[in-house]
DNA sequence: TTGAAAGCGCTAACAC
DNA sequence: GTGTTAGCGCTTTCAA
């Protein structure tokens, strides 16, 4: 294949020093017309490309920004990948992607290749609340960090996040409405801030309509199938729920199958309201009611509370944390709570 | 924040020579026990970290592997990617990855950014199917490469990719023998082999039912609008079709929401069969019949053939072309064909 | 406007 | 087992 050709090997087929070259390329002092010129056909004529690796060793920008989510094949992680490339595609930046699989450990070797990669900046999603700030702690030199949906708050960190707390609220306000008085919460576990918040919402609402206490809340880990099982045992009791409220895509989904596995019409028999919205929850029945998230304002933020740091200003910048409202979508999953007509079959 | 430490510092405060203190970071030359422990001590006190651009630049591997799809907001390609950084992660390997949003403009300057940071390998799902062997040809350097779900068969590239011909062609079987002589085939466009095998399958499927010509293939473009628009057309007509093949993911969402649009009872009224199996699909209704890719055999295969390459292994290794199976999964969005009772309201 | 030369942090000969 | 040192390809003073 040959060696890749460098600066100097430009430099000499234009007769022109590596600096003019290298000013040329970069385009930071002006250079001559003529020299411009045949430093531009040695590029051409070479295929030379400029080895970044080098570049960044001199001490220049990258122009890359890092980020990484707890999960890629989520998509409510993917798409905060994609709004955020298009910005970064916007301002002339180079996105590098790493996915943590939800676990920390991981989270810390693939974000310590990316600042061992000298990125400018990173955008985490990250799988605790302080694995990030720990990692800081821990003594690895972070570039400029935002933190979205996760970790809101934390120490020393420019935040964005949903106002996941606002969110359950309405979420559960619209199940009483619908006359709901034994609502099951379904989450993965209580050790993210983000869901004991939406837990704190539902105690909230019901404690404000007189049903303090009323909440049951299931816990199922990460595990589809666990989730399932979680729930599905719950709906198995004389006194079930009559409506679910799933603290996330994934656990509505598994609420949904639970539903189903046991015969149950939705919203007949039971109400289900997710939290997160996407395209196939309106295209697929049932047509999910959902707590949708702020996708956009979650991506424009931590990208404005990046550059902002980015930017070569003077002053020293202050920490920032965003909180932006969610949207509850009313659609065909959940309906007025009728008796419990139907008995469930035993396991 | 200070400088970050190099080695001289670790070296310096460890009072051994450098070339020591990086042999107890790479352990690539036994080092003394005695002078280990210094070293190690000096790196823990100083919160020492390889800085990966400037051992790239000196020549080493550097572990890191590329990988670009042409949209992570696709199930598809996100379990590809999710599969891929399982392996990565076992082999010792960091993960990057970059999305270029099926424009093979976005792919070059990503993939460009990827290959000028130094790169081991890269595997790409490409947004066209010459769009990275186009990239060799202008001139860019890319370390061994192998092209995932498109491009298959590219010449220079190790390829593994799925029987796209034999998938549709089992797809238009089933659908044949439940009745279906009116066939409308929803895809994209026609630029991508992957979709042009599959359009294949299907005439061979209908030609040797003495159906040849029957098919009706719709290209309706990325936009779920348009995609959707187009199919409705078709189902307007008064010979509408009895069945839909929807030869993406994204096609069979538009399919079904144009089905519901239209008030058509699937699989009574029209029977959809998709391309691409997910999770959500065997959860939300219509369960949709469709023919899976191999996943989890593109995931290995890709891998395996870039190991292969990596393994300092002395002969020089011949193009390989992986071809995988699909499998149809037969749920209930088709059934038997009847007549077209409904009328269809005018839009 | 241009060139020469000094490193950026690291690894790999090559000595000892 | 350990140390010295020459670069990797690039950018950036500093001088001309």
């Amino acid at each position: 294949m040959g060696k890749a050709p460098t600066i100097r090997d430009v430099a000499a087929r234009a007769s022109v020093s590596v600096a003019t070259a290298s000013n040329v390329v970069n385009g930071r002092r002006p250079v001559g017309e003529a020299s411009r010129q045949k430093v531009l056909d040695a590029i051409a004529a070479l295929g030379y490309r400029v080895d970044r690796s080098a570049s960044a060793l001199r001490g220049r920008a990258t122009r890359l920004i890092g980020m990484a989510v707890p999960d890629i094949t989520n998509v409510f992680f993917a798409s905060l990948i994609h709004g955020v490339e298009a910005l970064a595609e916007r301002d002339g930046y180079d996105l590098l992607i790493v996915s943590s699989n939800e676990d920390a450990g991981v989270e810390r070797r693939r974000v310590e290749a990316l600042v061992a990669r000298r990125i400018d900046g990173l955008i985490v999603a990250p799988a605790t609340d302080d694995s990030v700030p720990r990692l800081a702690t821990e003594g690895l030199r972070l570039p400029p960090t935002v933190l979205v949906d996760r970790g809101a708050g934390a120490p020393g960190f420019d935040t964005v996040s949903a106002d996941c707390e606002a969110g359950a609220y309405a979420a559960v306000e619209h199940l009483i409405e619908l006359g709901h008085r034994d609502i099951a919460i379904l989450g993965h576990s209580g050790h993210l801030q983000n869901i004991a918040l939406r837990v704190s919402g539902c105690r909230r609402a019901l404690g404000e309509s007189g049903l303090e206490g009323r909440e049951r809340v299931i816990y199922g880990g990460r595990n589809l199938d666990n989730l399932r099982g979680a729930i599905e045992m719950e709906l198995h009791r004389a006194d079930r729920p009559t409506a679910i409220f799933a603290l996330t895509n994934i656990c509505a989904f598994a609420a949904i199958k639970a539903a189903r596995g046991l015969n149950l019409d939705i919203p007949g028999d039971i109400s289900i309201l997710g939290f997160d919205d996407f395209a196939w929850m309106s295209a697929l029945r049932p047509y999910l009611s959902t707590v949708a998230q702020p996708k956009e304002g979650l991506v424009e933020e931590s990208w404005r509370l990046l550059m902002r740091r980015l930017s070569p200003n003077g002053a020293p910048l202050e920490i920032e944390r965003v909180e932006l409202p969610c949207a509850l979508k009313v659609r065909e999953s959940t309906g007025p709570a009728r008796p419990r007509l139907k008995a469930v079959a035993e396991a």
